[in-house]
DNA sequence: TGTTGTGAATCTCTTCACAGCT
DNA sequence: AGCTGTGAAGAGATTCACAACA
C-alpha cells in the first residue's frame, strides 16, 4: 500500500521529471531529485521503491523511464473525467492551470447558476446549469468533483456530485463536507493557510528557525 | 510547542467557532466540534490543551470565550498585512476570500506586471507594478506574500518579496521555492492536489473505503 | 568514491483509556 | 452518566546507517 503522502508526492516527482525531459537530461540522482521537490534523498527512494521502481547505483534514475512508471502508476489507464462546480475566479483559475495539462486527467465542464455564464464557454468548456448537474455529471461520465461555490450552498453541491456517480472532490470552500467513505475528499482550505503563514511570520514561532 | 498541524486545526476551530456565536451557541463539547471539523474528540482536547484552553467536564467548552483564547494564540497582536503578487483569476479569488474577514489579517495590496491592472483597484486593494515590489513592500509593512505568478518567474518573486522584508510566503505557483530558513513557506499545489483526487477516485485505491 | 535499496531506529502525531470532576 | 485532561500506547512517516554494487 502506497501512502497518501507518497501518492502526493509522485505528483510532484512527476512534474519535475517532465522539466528535465524538456532539456534532455537522461539521468538523475536521488539526492537530486530530493533537493528539487524539498525532500530527503532516502525519502525519494522510498517513494519510488514504493512502487517498484529501481535504480542503479551508477547512474541513478533513468528520468523518461521514470517519468512513464509514475505515469503508469497514478494515472487511470482509461482517464478521468473532472468538472468545476462554480465558475468564479477560483473556478476559472483551476481551470487555466488543466489547460490541457496531462492526458488523462481533463477537466470537462464546469457548473454555475449564473445565466450569463449558463450556455457559454468558459476556458474552452461548456458551462452548464448547475441545476442539471446530476444529469450531465452522470451523462459525460465525470468521476470527480471540484467545489468553489460559496460555504453556504458547498455541501448541498458535494452531495449532488455524488448522486451522479463522482466518488472524489476536491473542496475549495472553507467549509468541512462530510461524505460516504467511498469518496475521497481532499479539503483545500485557503483561509486556514493563510492564517497558518500568518502565525508563523512571527519570527518567534517559526519551526525552521535556525537556533537561537 | 504546538504543532504545525494543530496551528491549521485551530485556525479550522476558530472558524467553526464563529459560525456557532453567530446561532448563539454557548457551549460545545469536544466530539461535537471534532465531528464538525472531520477530526477525533481527543484530538480537539490535545489542540485546545496545547493552546492552555480549559473547559468543564459538566459544560465543554464556551464558545465565545474560546474563540478568544484561539483568537489571542494565532493571531499577532499588531497585525499582520499581506500582499498578493499576481492578480491573475486566483490571486482575486483570494483576495475575495480575505475582504474583510479577519481584523488582525488583511491583504493591503496587490501586484501585477500588465499595465492595464497596475495603478487600479483590484478587489477594493491598489494594484501596483510588480516592479516597485521591493520598496512598496517595505514602505507598506508587508509581511507575507501570496505568490499566485506563473511558475517560470515565481522564485524570482519570492527572491523580492524576501529582499523587502517579506518572512511568510504562500506559494500556489506549480514550482518547488526555495528561501532562507528564517522563511516560512507553504506550497498550495493545486496540480497534485487534483492529481492526488484522480488517484483516489479509482475505487481501489481509496484508503478510506469499506472493508471488501 | 559515490550511489541505491532497505532493515532498524527515531521521531511525530494520533488514539486509547482512565482518573477525576460535576 | 458523561464529560475533560492527560500519561501511556500505538500507528505512521521519516531518517539513519550500512551492505551491496559499479
Amino acid at each position: 500500500m502506497v501512502s497518501e503522502k507518497t501518492i502526493g508526492r509522485l505528483s510532484l516527482y512527476r512534474r519535475l521529471l517532465a522539466g528535465l525531459l524538456a532539456e534532455n537530461r537522461q539521468n538523475i540522482y536521488s539526492h537530486e531529485l530530493a533537493s528539487m521537490a524539498g525532500g530527503t534523498a532516502p525519502q525519494v527512494r522510498r517513494d519510488l521503491m514504493s512502487i517498484g521502481y529501481s535504480g542503479s547505483p551508477a547512474k541513478g534514475y533513468e528520468v523518461a523511464d521514470l517519468a512513464e512508471s509514475i505515469n503508469s502508476f497514478l494515472d487511470n489507464p482509461s482517464g478521468t473525467r473532472a468538472a468545476v462546480v462554480g465558475a468564479g475566479n477560483l473556478g476559472r483559475a483551476i481551470m487555466s492551470y488543466f489547460e490541457s495539462r496531462r492526458p488523462k486527467l481533463r477537466i470537462a465542464a464546469s457548473f454555475d447558476n449564473d445565466p450569463n455564464k449558463i450556455g457559454s464557454e468558459i476556458c474552452n468548456r461548456p458551462c452548464y446549469d448547475i441545476a442539471d448537474l446530476k444529469t450531465t455529471v452522470a451523462r459525460m461520465d465525470i468521476r470527480l468533483g471540484v467545489i468553489t461555490v460559496p460555504a453556504d450552498i458547498a455541501q448541498e453541491v458535494g452531495d449532488k456530485l455524488v448522486d451522479a456517480g463522482v466518488t472524489g472532490i476536491l473542496n475549495f470552500a472553507p467549509k468541512r463536507l462530510h461524505f460516504p467513505e467511498n469518496v475521497y475528499v481532499e479539503h483545500v482550505d485557503l483561509t486556514t493557510s493563510m492564517e497558518k503563514v500568518a502565525f508563523f511570520v512571527r519570527s518567534d514561532t517559526n519551526p525552521n528557525a535556525p537556533e537561537a
